[in-house]
DNA sequence: ACCTTAATTTTACGCGCGTCAATAATTTTG
DNA sequence: CAAAATTATTGACGCGCGTAAAATTAAGGT
């Protein structure tokens, strides 16, 4: 039970007996106080309720101890997923973390990065919308603030990039599918909005060559973020026109997948391995709701912990030695296998 | 192009010649200042590169021009959908939207409270946790902030709660399902951490007493927020003990639907209307994922386009009158039925 | 042209805190 | 126990801007 208000940080130096500059010390690093002051300045700071005024406080630093988190589009439960294990981690640091969703949109994506600039923030993890951001401003941006990217890059901006190996990552599943029935189509977008889409393209391509196998594209016609709705659409019509190739079809990511799945459902085509399965649709992310599928998603999971955790571990290195990166780091991590029973 | 990068609005003052109070009233409200010196400053602003410091403008004001914006669980699609439509509402109003997710954690919440109360924002738009939430903290908080909840009601927190009307949905969807077949049995879970599963589960019970049948309900047992993982395991378990009083169910929410019916899709039960299926499934609240389960998910849409823009509405009628609520607003609005395969 | 009204400029203070220099108090060391 | 080293206090200035009062200028109407 907080005894009164105070409102300034002298009234509170008033009421606790301690100087307002070793106050100002204690609030911006604890441990730079002898420790008998610490407590004493606990004790008061449990007696009465009083935090330093925000605004007042970083104006007076040109750095904030803020981190923007920027993601291409939250209402991906990827990209929340992300921010859900981000968001801790930043706190534990010391830091506030800022969340800012571009909406698919390059101009709210800069829109996003200019408002964070105006926060002066210690640091920024981004992960850009991809092909269509806007590559000046995002490298300008970069110039100014520490950031680290993630999940997808935009060459040359930035001090960090931090993702996924595709490479090695879709190698992974086509090998697993030609082993364990047909060699797969690659079902993608044919503009996809994001460049991991056109390296899992020529990562496919490549898997393929290497096990002697003929490379088929399925080209998904469609713009935005709305994938699902893409893989269903465009699953839908392949299906009609009886476009396969093969028995087996690898999604470019879990969101086409999911919408795949819904269109074979539709048409009363059974999924999965074994005999009595007309089609395998497998995936790659290992989205949260990939599980849930019907049937259940075969795919490749992202190391997102991993990432997460690099990637602020970065950032924070970054902002603690004070010295940015003077050459980019480019750090991948390998993908897992997850085999349920779509594939 | 921008010439130089102006510091201060002391600077911008001298080289747009326009007087430094002006350009302090020009920034607050553009409406303000007389149109010829509007042009005059805007196209100084063309020329120079400067944007007043956020922390000073702030320091300076009692209130600024945030609203923040506290969702449960941003990994639910349902709320990143909803965020999605809430922050172009604030934007456009001039308002700056701070988007918090409590990560289905009750102390979360109150620390995401906390955090917007030293921001000192104009407003603050609240979907509480719920059940767990910490009322008394959260009543406090409304009392020192003016705020309006939505999607989930606490009970005298806040000067307005905006939400659905569950007693008019679910009696809309039980009404659709007893016309159709057999009537529902209700899927929910035993302890909801949201109160809307208890309206749900009363406006269930009163629908079916209405209609003369016997309401039976299908406790799911399970904490948190992962409401697929609940669906799957209590729908498998109840599939496997044949503990189906009826063929039809009626899930309290769409991802709780989702996981029974990646369930009945494992236990191979054919879901939908008409003669070859086992089982009908329903859910409630049209989720982003709904159009692309297996069957597609018959469901009652909540009409959140008009829940965001009225919350919006009401809490920056609130703000610009600078007068709080007398008596506090409950605005309800009503669901539509979205009839698709799965019942 | 004259008056009224509205807008702008001048001047000046204050917001709450960071931070510095000089001084005083405290702790540590020999 | 005195000297040295560390930490705290006092006093003061500045950050960038909001804002108020008084003086000045510009716009609108007859």
């Amino acid at each position: 039970m907080k005894l009164e208000k105070i409102r300034t940080m002298e009234e509170f130096a008033a009421v606790s007996g301690i100087s307002r500059p070793t106050l100002s010390k204690y609030f911006n690093d604890p441990g730079s106080v002898r420790s008998s002051t610490r407590e004493r300045i606990e004790a008061a700071l449990d007696r009465y309720d009083y935090r330093p005024n925000i605004y007042a406080v970083n104006q007076n630093r040109q750095m904030t101890r803020n981190i923007g988190i920027v993601v291409p589009y939250l209402a991906d439960p990827f990209f929340a997923e992300v921010a859900r294990n981000l968001e801790p981690l930043c706190a534990e640091a010391g830091f506030r973390p800022i969340l800012l969703s571009s909406h698919g949109d390059p101009a709210q994506e800069i829109e996003n990065l200019e408002s964070l600039r105006a926060i002066k923030p210690a640091g920024v993890l981004l992960a850009p919308l991809g092909r269509r951001s806007h590559h000046e401003e995002v490298r300008d941006f970069c110039r100014d603030v520490p950031t680290v990217l993630f999940d997808c890059d935009i060459p040359g901006a930035g001090d960090a990039f931090i993702g996924s190996d595709n490479e090695q990552s879709i190698r992974l599943i086509v090998e697993y599918l030609c082993r364990t029935g047909e060699p797969p189509a690659f079902f993608e977008m044919t503009t996809p909005p994001n460049p991991n889409a056109n390296k899992r393209h020529a990562a496919y391509e490549a898997a393929m060559l290497a096990l002697g196998h003929t490379p088929r594209f399925l080209g998904a016609e469609g713009e935005g973020w709305s994938f699902e709705e893409i893989g269903y659409r465009e699953g839908m019509r392949m299906l009609d026109g009886r476009e396969l190739p093969t028995d087996t079809v690898l999604c470019s990511n879990d969101r086409l997948a999911i919408g795949v799945l819904a269109a074979a459902y539709e048409k009363g085509l059974r999924v999965g391995l074994g005999h009595g399965s007309a089609l395998r649709v497998a995936g790659h992310d290992d989205h949260p709701y990939a599980r849930y599928t019907c049937p259940q998603l075969t795919t490749v999971a992202q190391d997102y912990k991993e990432i997460s955790s690099r990637s602020i571990g970065e950032i924070l290195s970054i902002i603690e030695s004070g010295i940015r990166r003077k050459t980019r780091l480019t750090k991948l991590y390998e993908g897992t296998l997850v085999m349920r029973r779509s594939a």
